[in-house]
DNA sequence: GGAATTTTGTCAATATGTTGTACAGTATTA
DNA sequence: TAATACTGTACAACATATTGACAAAATTCC
């Protein structure tokens, strides 16, 4: 720090060596960037040679992790210690990768699972929660979560109850998660709900958490829900939109006839989004009128804010 | 942050490198989006580098988190960096006071621990876990949710079960969420415990929350630990510090004698926190040696920090 | 629905500035 | 004499800037 004040007598001086071995930098790149940029002015004896103080040798320290970031020596070697300190304290926090943070949330989880440790995916979901953003932790946490578990399912890596273990989780959280949020007082509502023979549910959960973060009014009807439930519901709560979430559904074929039938139902009352894994892959002009296509979780999230414009 | 006055203090000291590695974008985006949407205007050194700072850096993470969620470079490019935020889903809402937000929250979970409906007590908590950054729901949920919880149970409106159980979902949530925490690889530990006779064990938990959603490796003794256990516990796990929480005690004498006892065992060894309601109102002289009063929560985290310099 | 167009990430070529390392020659000390 | 350190010079490896180009993907248009 306050290198201007010299105790001579008093410091404990490293020799250049010393310095070098004690801060991890080569005895050259010492002598280099005092002369040209001036990093460090250690004292000198009688006879010219460097004194490095212990606060040098901190100060060396801070530059060799600060320049092991990426930061270039000439740019930073003449500040000051504080503005050191914070570069160098930014390492695990903001300048770790946001996609990062969440991959090291899903590996905790996926070792939880493989151990059948229900509390432990629990506490891990729970302090994603927590600490990110409501949008990273589905998109870098819960999604990639579910997939993972699927596939090593379906590679036979996990049991059919490891995989029930993390979905019941899941749920769990986001349904209480959504249920505790404040309900907004416009009138705009939604139902969410898939259709008769679709059990995928996860998505749906994600959008009700989604929407309910944002303050919409949802109605969550949840999995395996006949069309005209659904329409007679989304009648009833005067709800704009009724989003559908298809995924794996056991027939193609039925799916459409209900997606018909609702269509049918609700025409004139309000849109039908349909979303889920399968949404990218149909055509929009198979469908029927009223409704529209939200393949990805950023369609939903751009037509839940047009319903508040 | 449109600073769009100079503030010549604030170095631009990011090299692209450093930028790039901080904000996960690769230099040549960097380079493009500049050059093709102005989406950041890094200032230039004698020779024409491009010097970011801080400012730059987060408005670049903000732009490649709205990226990623699939909004088009091209179209959020020049939005300002609170359009950005919004977009990012740091949530949306309408701008509410931050304790007013809090408020709501404890509104609704009094009104469910009236109805003893330990479901919607869950609920409302996790909803403000997930939405609420970490520090504003300690503060403006938790701790006056039990504070108003024991207040009501003092004046006879709730029952002793049902301050037991706001205390209990408390607990295990709290619990959960640090457990799940991320540990720094620093070697930095801490000891968190009260003392023999104490048995309120909120604030120690909230203190085992905020240390570890900031990476310390955290001891959590809980409540009534003689004082003998806990100087031999952290003497075992090199522990930088020991907090103590003081809220009421059966005596505050006893409680003295075994803060006495327990510096005399940690002597030399590591620092003692007395933290608690109670701690405001020690005289720092009357503490044995080794022991630092940290009052409020505040003093806490900026001990935390203190740390790990 | 398919073709045309725009967008966007990546790369190459070239030129310049930066940085770690090495070496030569000298000086001091034990 | 051996060990250490100093100064100055030199240079190869590296980082960066600019321009232009290109292919894949997304979007728009017909």
């Amino acid at each position: 720090m306050n290198k201007d004040v010299k105790e001579p007598k008093i410091a404990a001086l490293y020799s250049i060596k010393a310095a070098s071995l004690a801060a991890g930098l080569s005895v050259e790149v010492l002598r280099a960037w005092e002369r040209r940029y001036g990093a460090v002015t250690p004292g000198r004896d009688s006879v010219g040679r460097r004194g490095y103080s212990a606060a040098d040798v901190a100060r060396l320290r801070l530059l060799r992790s600060v320049t092991e970031q990426g930061h270039a020596i000439g740019r930073v070697a003449t500040a000051t210690d504080d503005e050191l300190e914070k570069i160098a304290g930014e390492l695990g926090g903001p300048a770790q990768s946001i996609a990062a943070r969440g991959q090291s949330y899903v590996e905790r989880a996926m070792h939880a699972t493989a151990q059948s440790d229900s509390r432990g995916v629990e506490e891990v979901l729970l302090s994603a929660i927590a600490l990110l953003p409501v949008n990273e932790v589905v998109h870098n946490v819960i999604v990639p979560l579910v997939r993972e578990v699927g596939e090593r399912w379906h590679a036979g890596e996990l049991s059919i109850a490891q995989e029930h273990m993390v979905t019941d989780i899941v749920k769990r959280l986001v349904i209480a998660a959504s249920r505790g949020h404040l309900r907004s007082s416009s009138s705009s509502s939604l139902v969410l709900a898939t259709l008769s023979g679709e059990r995928h549910e996860v998505g749906l959960l994600l959008c009700n958490w989604v929407a309910a973060t944002r303050r919409h009014h949802v109605h969550y009807l949840g999995a395996d829900c006949p069309p005209e439930e659904i329409a007679r519901f989304a009648i009833d709560v005067k709800a704009r939109a009724a989003l559908i979430s298809i995924v794996m559904p056991e027939s193609i074929v039925a799916a459409f006839a209900q997606l018909r039938e609702l269509a049918a139902a609700l025409s004139g009352h309000c849109e039908i989004w349909i979303g889920g894994n399968s949404a990218g892959q149909i055509a929009a002009a198979d469908l029927p009128a009223g409704c529209i296509l939200v393949p990805g979780a950023a369609d939903f999230e751009q037509r839940l804010d047009l319903l508040d414009a």
